[in-house]
RNA sequence: GCGGGCGUAGCUCAGUGGUAGAGCGCCACCUUGCCAAGGUGGAUGUCGUGAGUUCGAAUCUCAUCGCCCGCUCCA
């Protein structure tokens, strides 16, 4: 449940301001005015983003021995969506009231009684003389006095609202037709009567036509962009089953892109058309499926935590008994502290055996697991800890943003800007300075530092500006450590400080003197 | 999809019919011995886009795209 006590927007705002300066979010087609739910990752954003993507394939597939991976195909064989139930629900045809705007689904309108159906075919504003042919009509029900009468107040209400604020609509006496009704095939608004609008299938997801000669509309040539990217891994786990020599329990992971055609992408990142999620289906032996949903829940749990993404900012919900999807048993929403509200960020979802069901009975094949050692044959069930990689990478960016007030020696206040992203997600983890840009033995110093170092970690030379600027600026996107060359490290202070550097804490904003050959295992250890 | 608000430099914004602006940022040079603050010079905009009204539009009208808020939707 969003609670809308915890919104910030003037944070929210600071953040998506960040994002764009300093490269890490941009607008997908930006400069051609914007492409709506779309976005694209600058260098910082994607670096951020892999070591998400990185961090999760580790943990999930390579640091486990019962979770395997894979990487589907995003263009989708419409029977595998048809047999998914995602064609059917994906274009519920829905009608709309034109009075309430309330939208209803058109297969599930009840049936009206018998009354007085009235039409009107427009009106006039008394005021500004602005007229309308908008049609409105509306049943009045069996029983009503003055049918006509009731239904000019519904007119009414519905011009003033078309025609604008302050309007006073005058219907015109000839302009209406009355006849009894309801009328065969329209529907009209159980709650006022009122007609709704035709029904609009509304296409959730995006397709696509395959073959060249996309010729006649041919419906067999429609593809569809995966909404999910889970299907892919129910249609190959038999696949997967039989060329790996795996037995259940047994998972199989994905990372990657899916498309849906939100109505309403909102909130930055969060809801967007193209997203990524990072997915397993945990295939079980049906007695497994409600103990191992509580345990992915806690895997899951213990992941976030080691991002940087405090335990106390999740909030875990257990979907009650009627809210979850049909065929779900068990489902838990991991959600996030977001500034525009507490939103989810993945759902753990115990699904049974729903969707191997669906596909051995769509495409005509078996999909059932022999058990060895029971001599049992049974379709898994299967436990999905569902991702969204984006709305993961929203979250770190939120958490990680911070405005620390400081004061100086004489007093004044100043704020910097720090994003404190747990080293190992930090985009860039070390920034190079040379004190100064003139001193070429300092340049050359760092420079050899940068080399050494870039073949194991990101990181970013600077010689520009005051070191004090230098530091703020990688502060601002989240550089845990900063090595600087100055005049000791060229031995003017003394032998033993020699060929040393300084390192200098993100969040402390202390420094260290070290060896510049024991920077690297030093490094090493604290951002990976 | 509906209602409301908004769109001017990289960012934050001023500019309500008459020559496109400020602060910060950015670039160059100088200065600078560790936390954004000095000096000098510089680049940057079809005022979201398109049409209309007007002698003249960033400013008024309409459409369109996008963003924010509230509904709606979220298998």
């Amino acid at each position: 449940m969003a609670n809308k006590d915890v919104t910030d927007p003037a944070r929210m705002e600071k953040i998506v301001s960040l994002c764009k300066r300093r490269g890490f979010i941009f607008q997908a087609g930006e400069l051609y005015g914007g492409l709506n739910g779309c976005w694209d990752y600058g260098p910082l954003g994607a670096e951020l983003k892999r070591n998400l993507k990185d961090f999760w394939w580790r943990k999930t597939v390579q640091e486990r021995d019962d979770v395997l991976g894979m990487d589907g195909s995003i263009l989708t064989h419409q029977d595998v969506l048809k047999a998914s139930g995602h064609v059917d629900s994906f274009n519920d045809p829905m009608s709309e009231c034109p009075l309430t705007k309330a939208r209803l689904r058109a297969d599930q309108v009840p049936a009206a009684g018998p009354g007085t159906e009235v039409t009107f075919l427009g009106a006039k504003d008394e005021e500004s003389g602005k007229t309308t042919d908008k049609s409105f009509t509306v049943l009045i029900p069996e029983g009503k006095q003055e049918p006509e009468r009731s239904a000019e107040k519904f007119a009414i209400q519905f011009y003033r609202e078309l025609l604008g604020k302050g309007s006073k609509p005058v219907l015109d006496p000839a302009a209406r037709e009355s006849r009894p009704g309801p009328r065969e095939g329209a529907l009209y608004n159980p709650e006022n009567g009122v007609m709704l609008s035709e029904p609009r299938s509304f296409d959730l997801m995006l397709s696509t036509k395959l073959g060249a000669l996309a010729l006649d509309n041919d419906p067999k040539a429609i593809a569809y962009l995966r909404p999910e990217t889970a299907q892919s891994i129910f249609c190959q786990y038999k696949n997967i089953l039989d060329s790996n020599r795996v037995k259940l329990p047994f998972g199989i992971a994905q990372v990657g892109k899916s498309f849906r055609n939100e109505i309403n992408p909102r909130n930055f990142t969060f809801r967007s058309r193209e997203f990524e999620q990072m997915e397993i289906e945990y295939f079980c032996h049906p007695d497994d499926g409600l103990r191992l949903t509580d345990e992915w829940l806690e895997a899951r749990l213990a992941f976030y935590e080691e991002i940087g993404i405090p335990r106390e900012k999740l909030h875990i919900l257990d979907i009650p008994d009627g809210e979850r999807a049909f065929y779900s048993q068990k489902t838990y929403d991991i959600e996030y502290e977001f500034p525009f509200g507490i939103q989810e960020l993945e759902g753990v979802a115990y699904r049974t055996d729903y969707d191997l069901g669906v596909h051995q009975k769509g495409a005509g094949k078996p999909l059932e697991y022999f058990d060895e050692e029971t001599k049992t044959k049974f379709l898994p069930h299967v436990v999905e800890p569902s991702a969204g990689c984006d709305r993961t990478v929203l979250a770190l960016i939120c958490e990680a943003f911070d405005e620390e007030t400081l004061t100086d020696d004489k007093g004044k206040d100043d704020v910097r800007t720090v994003m404190r992203f747990k080293p190992s997600m930090a985009p860039i983890k070390v920034g190079i300075f040379p004190m100064l840009k003139k001193n070429e033995e300092q340049v050359a110093i760092a420079k050899d530092i940068q080399k050494s170092l870039q073949k194991w970690m990101t990181v970013f030379y600077d010689d520009g500006g005051a070191l004090g600027r230098r530091y703020r600026r990688q502060d601002e996107v989240g550089t845990p450590y900063c090595i600087t060359v100055d005049f000791d490290t060229l031995g003017e202070n003394g032998e033993e400080l020699k060929n040393t550097v300084t390192v200098r804490d993100r969040d402390s904003m202390e420094q260290e003197r070290m060896k510049i050959d024991a920077l690297l295992p030093w490094l090493l250890e604290r951002v990976r």
